[in-house]
DNA sequence: TTTTGTGCAAAAGGTTTGCATACGA
DNA sequence: TCGTATGCAAACCTTTTGCACAAAA
């Protein structure tokens, strides 16, 4: 994969191993993790990588749109490698967020034209309970994964 | 109107000025204030009202379903009386929130029922330029309301 | 060699919490 | 009266910043 090394040039980005390990950490890692979640994976590789060039690093990827923010909790911030446009779920119970795999919305480009705003791009936001939450209809909140 | 104190009962909260200083507030400023925003307004109506009670009133509201919090980028959550379901449009450069009429997203309904998910709600999130910010198209983002 | 990025520590938001006191039901 | 809400200040968590040093191009 040189690609990534192009998308950096391309942007007027340095290709820095922190900010690979960043991008590579988010690949295999589609779960959404939070800027603290990736500093630990990051600095377990490289003991020297600090908290904030992870964040300069993950402003940096989005920049150069090797990866999109999402913020949807009022908690920290989730990051995500774009793998194309995609719709998100938000566990109520426990904060997960999913994934769904993309879908037009039929009719908003023409209704996205017709409004005062400049639409750019749009998102479906679906909130309800995860699976396992479901199934622990009572239970407290489960943070695994 | 004294259907908002049956509300406050009906949730088992109590009716203090402070809870419907914010609520009044909400209600008169559909233009999603932050919390700080609307600690700043109750605050000057009564000089005795805090910070932390009116995140506290915020949450017991939001609890009691007689407003909503919205959180979609990445600074203070804001916050709305709810007025039935929409949409929302983010601004990309200014950061302003504005209310999309709802409107059904044909076929979601049945997609949501399929889905591994129990879905209780969605909502689409429009994200480009308001327009103020088309207008000056290399200016600086405006705050001005 | 010239930028640009990194690491550190300190600061800056935004939000929550603990506790004594006040107050609504 | 009883139990919940308030106000204050301190704590907390996430994110940003300033600056000297390091390292890409």
């Amino acid at each position: 994969m040189p690609y990534i090394q192009d998308s950096f040039r391309r942007q007027g980005l340095r290709f820095t191993p922190q900010r690979y390990a960043v991008l590579d950490y988010l690949r295999k890692h589609p779960c959404h993790p939070t800027a603290e979640e990736v500093y630990k994976a990051v600095n377990r590789r490289d003991p020297r990588a600090s908290l904030a060039t992870v964040y300069k690093s993950l402003h940096a990827l989005a920049r150069a749109g090797l990866i999109r923010e999402v913020n949807l909790a009022g908690n920290a911030t989730r990051f995500e490698s774009v793998t194309g446009p995609h719709h998100h779920f938000l566990c109520e119970r426990c904060g997960r967020l999913e994934d769904v795999p993309w879908f037009d919305v039929p009719g908003l480009a023409k209704k996205a034209r017709a409004a005062p705003q400049a639409v750019r791009t749009w998102e479906l936001i679906l909130r309800g309970l995860c699976k396992s939450c479901q199934s622990r209809t009572r239970g407290r909140a489960n943070w695994e994964n």
